[in-house]
DNA sequence: ACCTGAACACCGTTCAAGT
DNA sequence: ACCTGAACACCGTTCAAGT
């Protein structure tokens, strides 16, 4: 009655869809990070050659859309049962810990700007959070967008320790460094970093800056 | 007197060096774009084989770090000469600024969150500010990856106007949408968005933010 | 010290062909 | 309607060799 049935030798070969095949892509990226993510990774891993998935979607572009899609779609936005404050506080919660359970999303909608239509969810908990509170309808855009901006690049910022060297990309630099040009590190936040706290800190900041514009209407 | 010669028939062909490289880097990515900067197609720009650059630079990573530090060492951030406000505004306006005139800058350094120690240099102008308000010191640098991490993003959206769709995508993505699935449209700022204006309303609801947790010291 | 050339293991996508 | 196979024009990087 199941007819995920497995053709060949291959391990499991569902029935290609978009829904299956979101699903294996989802897979990749948490497994592997956003870079993991190509036609040809997908393709092999649910059997098949790649270009069988351009009668799915109509390019990679296409693919990264439908997994924001998926993902945001996924998530509830609206739950804050308090006032204003506590409906935002809520809702970029949930985004945040979306993107930490998925470290790969930020950099995939980053790619190329991609932004599903799907992000709307969050966007009319705030508009509707704002509105009520007598803010006009474009500034609460631009408020969500302010939002949004800062815990997407929180998020990505805590998803990316910086990645070791390779060993020959170590003898490189030191032998270049070591005539004449300065060091090109990189400095990383302390070990000890609180990025909760961090992030409940700009989210109190961007908070307490709408209540101002609120008040001052 | 000049050593800049032109060896073989090769239009110019600069002594390389990392200076000369990341300028011809820089010169890629404002015509074309953050993926424009390849290996290969800088060794082309500059008339020599792609392994001649890992002379210079010990990984494309690091060639990023280094674009992204000369841009950002080429610009002023502590111009204001008003209070901490001015100061602010001026320092992230440079710096969204500057990513409007170099729009591949924001995703070159997205690009595996490489991120050049010429940062420090706005960093610093915001602990000072900061500071002299009375603010901690670890809350001053929370609040500069706020004003940060919220400009990078509006400049990055403002640079990326969604691209056009090749045709034969177009072909697909009616075949696709055409059975069942959904469209899969992004949906972007309305024309006629006022950019700057959106960009000044976010800060002002920033620096409102901050003032409140000053006046609350 | 600096550069070349061939090769490896990848990309997204096109095109023509199969069923 | 859906999938394959070969090909194209790309990637970053390794390795061995030249001068």
């Amino acid at each position: 009655m199941d007819r995920t049935t497995t053709t060949g030798n291959n391990p499991r070969r569902p029935d290609l869809s978009r829904d299956n095949l979101v699903d294996a892509a989802i897979g990749l990226i948490d497994r592997d990070g956003a870079g993991a993510l190509s036609i040809r990774a997908l393709a092999d891993a649910v059997g098949v050659t790649p270009m069988a998935l351009y009668n799915h979607f109509s390019s990679k572009r296409d693919l990264i859309a439908a997994v924001g899609e998926r993902l945001i779609r996924s998530t509830q936005f609206d739950g804050g049962h308090g006032d204003w404050r506590e409906q935002l506080r809520y809702c970029f919660g949930a985004l945040r810990h979306l993107c930490l359970r998925h470290p790969g999303l930020p950099d995939l909608l980053k790619l190329d700007g991609v932004v599903p239509e799907a992000a709307y969810a969050p966007m009319d908990v705030t508009k509707k959070a704002l509105q009520a509170q007598g803010m006009s309808e474009l500034d609460s855009v631009r408020t969500f967008f302010l939002l949004t901006g800062y815990t997407l690049s929180q998020a990505a910022f805590q998803s990316h320790p910086t990645p070791a060297l390779a060993p020959t990309e170590k003898v490189r630099r030191e032998r270049i460094s070591g005539r004449g040009h300065g060091p090109v590190d990189r400095r990383d936040p302390p070990p000890e970093w609180d990025f909760d706290a961090s992030f409940s800190f700009g989210l109190g900041i961007i908070l307490e800056g709408i209540e101002g514009r609120i008040r001052a209407r």
